[in-house]
DNA sequence: CTTGCCAAAATGTCAGACATTTAATAGGCT
DNA sequence: AGCCTATTAAATGTCTGACATTTTGGCAAG
């Protein structure tokens, strides 16, 4: 609501716009509320009209805002926002500190969709998609120490992405964009230990060996452990509920 | 590449940003291919040239096609389409006649997902939840004859909706835009026939049944055996795998 | 109290000129 | 001949101002 608060920006109207979308994920304006006009956004950001409305358009297309001629603009409700949205995933994961109701949202959609996921892998992955899957988890390996978080982060992520593509889909395929925001906020806010980060990472392990050796259930089943651990990281559940 | 073939249009940008981007749904430019300028768009459609930004915006939006400054615009390969994006099912559910991949790697993924899903609905669904899912499948059993197919439709999708929603997830709520273009590609290939129209029917009343006694497994299977049958009407596997 | 009309305010649209980026091309130098 | 560079052409991107359309609310007449 208070439009005076957004810092000024720099860039076109890409960064316009996920400026004002990150704002409206932190959860600055209510739903249904009144969005500013058009013409105070362009005095606010000194920007032209044209810039402000391509921004709007992007805020539209992602189901955050809805603008009528006339009424103007205002704030959807969460239930409209389109997640799966791959410009929605890259300002989720941009963000310092989410709302934590969507990671939950997020982790629980992942703990019951990738386990499916490393299963339909383990059937479907051929040499190639191993092989990708494989040089992430080295990656992983290698950079598995206090110093290279930032790395290590992304192979983690490439761990994942990799094994949704092995799946041979088009459909689950795009869903490895929510991957990003999930795995972020995951380095936000746990410390990962040393001892953590072993454990995490022979969880990962299993789950390349039974998509490797092509067991489907056995894949399921190591993809569910990594995400437990990984619930406990994000202090979703607390400690030790699993072996 | 032919842009002549195509239709004069009626209606705004929306209209336009439809049936080019059902154009490119249906083939007839390849990936990687350069797609009309925008000023060879307006003297075909007799629009202005806002018009065809604001349609190609749209296209942009949904990775159907890619521009750049100086370069131009190219046709994206299919594995860059948002098809988890509203705009895309719509347009997706609105063609004659589907890519038969497209409708496989979609049918796919919802029999890998919906059982999932049938199952968490289990788990999470509350009375008003259950409420709506009855009320889709009274809706499926008064219109189950030859002469309704339309309604029965809509109720059909209302029913798998109903479910996802269910879930009390919001990313798997999301998905359930997916089943608009499944199932309308449904209706266009198999003719409903009373035998089967009424196993569809009954096996539909089993996933009812289950979510609304909270048997998760119960569901899981249920909703299986309903995308079996689908399988079949659809042309997917031939007859009689299951019981 | 209701109805109808008008004015204000917001988004939507148009037209034209201009800016920027990219790719190809022609030309000159070694 | 071959390579590097400057120029040109062609496409998308941007700006500006005016105008159109839709919605809302208020005011006045019935």
């Amino acid at each position: 609501m208070p439009l005076d608060q957004l810092p000024r920006h720099h860039g076109g109207a890409d960064a316009l716009a996920r400026l004002l979308g990150q704002a409206l994920l932190a959860g600055e304006w209510q739903p249904g509320e009144a969005f500013p006009r058009e013409l105070d956004l362009c005095q606010h950001f000194d920007v032209s009209r044209n810039q402000v409305r391509n921004a709007l358009a992007s805020l539209t297309a992602t189901g955050l805002i809805e603008r009528t001629a006339g009424r103007g603009t205002r704030v959807c409700p969460i239930s409209d926002w389109h997640l799966l949205d791959p410009l929605m995933s890259d300002w989720l994961a941009g963000l310092n500190n989410p709302d934590p109701q969507l990671v939950r949202e997020i982790f629980a959609f992942r703990y019951s969709a990738e386990p499916v996921v490393a299963g339909l892998a383990a059937s479907a992955a051929e040499p190639r998609d191993i092989a990708e899957i494989d040089r992430a988890f080295q990656g992983m390996r290698i950079t598995a120490n206090a110093g290279q978080t930032e790395q290590h982060v992304e192979h983690d992520l490439a761990f994942h992405e990799a094994i949704y593509r092995a799946s041979h889909n088009l459909v689950w395929r795009q869903m490895g964009h929510l991957l990003r925001p999930s795995i972020v906020a995951l380095i936000q806010r746990s410390q990962h230990s040393v001892a953590t980060l072993d454990d995490s990472l022979r969880r990962h392990g299993r789950v390349l060996e039974a998509i490797r050796t092509g067991r489907p259930m056995a894949a399921e089943q190591a993809a569910r452990d990594v995400l437990k651990r990984t619930a406990i990281d994000l202090g979703i559940v607390a400690e030790a509920i699993d072996a």
